[in-house]
DNA sequence: CCAGACGTTGTT
DNA sequence: GTCTGG
DNA sequence: CCAGACGTTGTT
DNA sequence: GTCTGG
């Protein structure tokens, strides 16, 4: 699935891959960016995202046009009168057209959150270990990945408001299965505006712009289990380690003795 | 009818 | 084991 | 997703 | 909001 990832890119590299829907990364008034972020290696569930999503209630010459915005890894559907008692960072592509939860997101309002990279932990021989996956660059020459995701407004019982998202998982494919069962949704750039289109393109019809192509250009390494504390955000978390340094220190768990 | 849930992930 | 915080 | 806490008392 | 269980 997809618990943690990063966003190294500068915001002008960002904001440049999604000309194509429109996003411009600036205030109404043309002045300033209108999101800012330094370069994250660790970002976890909770925290602010940086998405992309179209607008929809904004003075009408943005109308239905994209931008880019900050959001909360959790999704808290427009409906709830409380947030769920545990974070929803996830949605199944597979069963979001049906389930209540997802059902208005993946039709109206769908995002898009860019990423440099991801992480998925395996546990091997007791040792949670995790692996970075991210574009190889010997094999593409943008490096930012584009993660389908669902987006909602949810107002607080105190009347604030804030942005969701849950970013949407299937089950992996080619290489990704070696370390984890499931992956996030992948969009190529020439799908972008199709998936934000909430208004001409229904959820099914979304759901084809997924696209595994992008898993022959990834590459996957072992990375330090620092990563594993989300109060951290370093530089090295991406550093490849080697895997058997890592495993090989860990005594060999007891074998399982068979009662008969 | 009302009350309560509504989600994902993993499981050496 | 289970919940909370990031 | 993982890491870390998980409790009470009385307290200058 | 909408569905399920009782």
């Amino acid at each position: 699935m997809c618990g943690r990832f990063t966003l190294i890119a500068e915001m002008d590299y960002i904001a440049e891959l999604f000309e194509v829907v429109g996003a411009m990364n600036i205030s109404d008034d043309y002045s300033l960016p209108a999101v800012q972020m330094p370069a994250r290696f660790n970002i976890a569930p909770s925290q602010p995202v940086l998405i992309i999503k179209n607008q929809i209630d904004v003075v009408q010459k943005l109308k239905n046009t994209a931008n880019m915005q900050l959001a909360q890894w959790g999704f808290i559907a427009d409906w709830m009168k409380q947030p769920p008692r545990s974070l929803i960072i996830n949605a199944r592509s597979e069963t979001a057209l049906v389930k209540p939860m997802f059902r208005g997101a993946i039709e109206q309002n769908r995002c898009i959150i860019p990423a440099s990279g991801w992480y998925e932990w395996k546990t091997i021989r007791g040792v949670k270990q995790p692996f970075y996956m991210s574009r190889d660059m010997s094999k593409t020459n943008n490096s930012l990945l584009a993660f389908a995701g669902v987006h909602s407004r949810f107002m607080a019982a105190d009347g604030s408001e804030i942005d969701t998202i849950a970013i949407m998982t299937k089950p992996a494919v080619g290489m990704l299965k070696q370390v984890h069962g499931r992956m996030p949704c992948l969009l190529p750039q020439d799908n972008f505006k199709h998936w934000l289109d909430g208004w001409n393109v229904r959820g099914r019809n979304a759901l084809e712009l997924i696209d595994d192509a992008e898993v022959e250009n990834l590459k996957i390494h072992a990375v330090t289990r620092d990563v594993g504390n989300s109060r951290i955000d370093r530089d090295y978390f991406i550093d490849e380690i080697e895997l058997e340094e890592t495993v090989i220190k860990k005594p060999e768990p007891k074998a399982q003795l068979s009662l008969f």
